[in-house]
DNA sequence: AATGGGGCCAACCGCCCGTCT
DNA sequence: AAGACGGGCGGTTGGCCCCAT
């Protein structure tokens, strides 16, 4: 069982197709079709056997490929299906036109996995590798961006208890620990406790909140090891904060589009997101929003904050009001970024 | 100019599964 | 029922190319 018979023969060539092979196989292929690949080669005159055409049909004289480089549309889909597919190539490429699963698994292999890892983020989990350095950062940054929130799981100095505080006997875990993993293990039970057990409980009037490189926020929503998980924070919510990348940026905030579209160049020490659920309305309505906060002078006593954006689980409002006048200018941040002449970042 | 290391990618290998006999 | 066979899939390899030294 396995092993092809015609594996076995020893007269068969292997290696690279010539032209010639190319054209042999291509011209049976166009007057007969493949039918069965094993009597293939024999009919067709290739000393091959019938998987090695096969596949040479499949991977490159098939005529509805498409060559090239892949765009960043495809990319961006590539991994978000890797993230709900795993190494099923076959099936990403069913979602990808003109490319084969060959080609898939080559370009992540040579090139995604690279770039997750530039982003911080593991391939196979698709889940962020923390290192103590980056969860320092994102308590320090935490601290900074309380000055915004009504109230944040990390601000002591608020004069309310931290949410978290108020929260905790809740939840299945005990020990406080200030690690980001299980930041977002307690946004993530605040939100399915809140959506799944509504009645059991209520929160109180308190938002919570975590803090996350801004290049997680920047990067396909579905993937996205933190806020993809949550079936109530998820793409929706970021896809109104931040049109995607198919979409047209609004040019007042084209300074802005390097940042949040280049992959590359980011200064997550610079630029944090922070999101944050508010569930002081209940009974199954919840705002959800997103702040981008810069330590640097463009933004001094500023947040890129967008925290206001509700997204109306009583009501399925969509959340653009209040994205809309970030857009039109009418906050000091986006007249900040229309003062800007110069991209945020060199590229 | 030589060389070696790394990236890329076409192709192979080994296995699984469904169908046929 | 069981083995043979073919198609398909994912992992791996090997060779070519480029670039740095």
């Amino acid at each position: 069982m396995g092993r092809h018979s015609c594996c076995y023969k020893q007269k068969l060539r292997k290696g690279l197709w010539s032209p010639e092979e190319d054209e042999k196989l291509l011209n049976h292929i166009h007057k007969y079709g493949h039918g069965c690949w094993s009597s293939v080669p024999k009919q067709a005159g290739l000393q091959r056997c019938g998987k090695s055409c096969r596949l040479r049909w499949i991977n490159y004289l098939r005529p509805d490929l498409k060559r090239g480089t892949f765009s960043q549309e495809e990319e961006d889909l590539i991994i978000e299906l890797h993230a709900t597919l795993g190494n099923r190539w076959s099936q990403i490429a069913a979602q990808l036109p003109g490319r084969t699963d060959n080609e898939i698994k080559n370009f992540w292999n040579s090139s995604i996995k690279k770039r997750l890892k530039q982003r911080g983020i593991d391939h196979n989990t698709h889940k962020p590798i923390i290192s103590e350095s980056e969860e320092d950062k994102a308590t320090t940054i935490s601290n900074v961006t309380c000055d915004y929130d009504e109230l944040n799981i990390f601000s002591p100095n608020s004069g309310t208890p931290a949410a978290y505080d108020v929260l905790q006997p809740h939840f299945p875990f005990d020990s406080r620990n200030s690690s980001l993993l299980s930041r977002e293990l307690f946004i993530n039970q605040t939100l399915s406790t809140n959506h799944e057990n509504s009645s059991s409980w209520q929160l109180p009037n308190n938002p919570t909140g975590f803090s996350f490189p801004f290049s997680q926020l920047s990067y396909p929503e579905s993937a996205n090891p933190i806020l993809g998980m949550n079936s109530e924070f998820n793409c929706n919510t970021i896809s109104t904060v931040i049109p995607s990348a198919s979409r047209s940026f609004p040019s007042t905030m084209n300074n802005l589009k390097p940042a949040i579209y280049e992959n590359t160049a980011i200064d997550t020490s610079q630029f944090w997101g922070s999101a944050s659920v508010n569930s002081s309305k209940f009974a199954g309505e919840r705002g959800a929003g997103i702040d981008f906060k810069r330590n640097d002078s463009i933004f001094e006593g500023n947040s890129f904050s967008v925290s206001d954006i509700m997204q109306d689980k009583g009501t399925q409002e969509p959340a653009d009001s209040k994205w809309s006048e970030y857009l039109d200018g009418s906050c000091p941040v986006s007249a900040a970024l229309q003062n800007q002449t110069e991209p945020l970042y060199g590229f």
